[in-house]
DNA sequence: GGTCTGACTAGGT
DNA sequence: AACCTAGCCAGAC
């Protein structure tokens, strides 16, 4: 690490924050989802779980598999935007909701394999 | 530069 | 099981 002293002041885009969760979130596969504080895990908790919420909203519109993002109970967390769209977008990707309105996250959570 | 804000979470009651 | 709380931190203004 450079003393901070010698580090340029806006850090390169792909490794702004926000730019990591983003290609993070590119690589969860169809069928699976990703929880808000895996990803923060994921990008060494430079950014928090509700930060990486943040980073995803923030995100230019289609450019992501944002459905494929749920808190870490398995649940929605985004009904107050567009309700029921999420859930719907999963289901078509054969993503199955319990009777509590939540995913199992053993059966349906990604596990990267490497990174 | 200080302040405020979340698509959250873990731990407590 | 259903609340409550403090903690988290980059970015917007």
């Amino acid at each position: 690490m450079l003393p901070s002293r010698r580090r340029p002041k806006t850090a390169p885009s792909t490794d702004r924050p926000f730019e990591r969760v983003w290609r993070l979130v590119r690589r969860i596969p169809r069928g699976r989802v990703a929880t808000y504080g895996q990803l923060s895990d994921l990008v060494g908790r430079r950014l928090t779980p509700i930060g990486v919420g943040w980073a995803i909203r923030a995100a230019p519109e289609d450019s992501l598999p944002w459905h494929r993002v749920v808190n870490g109970r398995g649940g929605i967390s985004t009904d107050n935007e567009s309700p029921g769209l999420q859930r719907a977008l999963l289901e078509g990707e054969g993503v199955r909701f319990g009777k509590d309105g939540r995913i199992d996250l053993d059966r349906h959570g990604w596990k990267p394999r490497q990174r």
